[in-house]
DNA sequence: CTAGATGCAAACTCTTTGCATTGCC
DNA sequence: GGCAATGCAAAGAGTTTGCATCTAG
């Protein structure tokens, strides 16, 4: 089995994990360097793809693709649910997803389909932006 | 105002539009070129980028983002859908989304979320290979 | 004939990796 | 002190672009 790893907590992970909090909204790698970068001089960004791909593996965060191709990552809790992106301000709300139930039962009625996992995202105005 | 541009049916063009009819399922750049590669030694892989990205743009053609970064792409309708997509073998199937509709209404109530668009994706075992 | 499409190669963007050095515990 | 993390630079992977040539209409 595999050994156990010991995480360090380095300044690099603890300013990317405040920031990616404070922030709610999905961030690319490069724009969190961009942020941090003028506070810490001499973080590099592979230091941040780094930390982006532990903090994923171990559920802190969770990632999208934007439509340029780029990866983006958000804070977030490790219970299944959707998130609700602001299309104003990028704001990011966390839905669950009981409704998705009956389309379940209905796939599997009209297609022949059973459902195991599913992806969603909703865009929209959250209730600042409206 | 912009230009009219006539668009001309090429062998590369046709061959693959015909093979993401025949295939219906999400297949990248990279698959495709492979696929057509035997049966037309002259074509580049920069046409079969250039002819997705014309056949995204008119309509004929929807993309998705694999996890490993890679764009896909599968022959589709135009009117708003949804797929299911087969874990086993690929195959992806159109879903309509009515059901949507009574999640928007407890979306607006509850987070005061206005929403304009969703993306959805199953994963599940279509009927041939459950 | 001519605007539009292609092949080829080079350039670009985003991401990952190797390695010597630094730092957390 | 020792394992883990970092910075830096170089390599990778996927995609895009410039340009001369070719071709559909």
């Amino acid at each position: 089995m595999d050994p156990v790893r010991t995480i360090y907590a380095t300044p690099a992970r603890r300013a990317i994990v405040d920031l990616l909090k404070r922030e709610r909204r999905y961030l690319t790698a490069a724009s969190i360097y961009e942020l941090l970068h003028p506070h810490q001089p001499r973080l590099a960004l592979s230091t941040v793809y780094r930390t982006l791909e532990l903090l994923s593996r171990i559920g802190t965060i969770s990632s999208r693709t934007e439509a340029s191709g780029e990866a983006s990552y958000v804070s977030c809790t490790d219970a299944h649910h959707h998130h609700a992106i602001c299309t104003v301000c990028g704001h990011v709300n966390d839905v669950d997803c009981d409704a998705i139930e009956g389309f379940k039962s209905a796939l599997l009625r009209n297609q022949a389909f059973l459902l195991d996992e599913h992806s969603l995202e909703f865009y929209g105005r959250c209730a600042r932006c409206r």
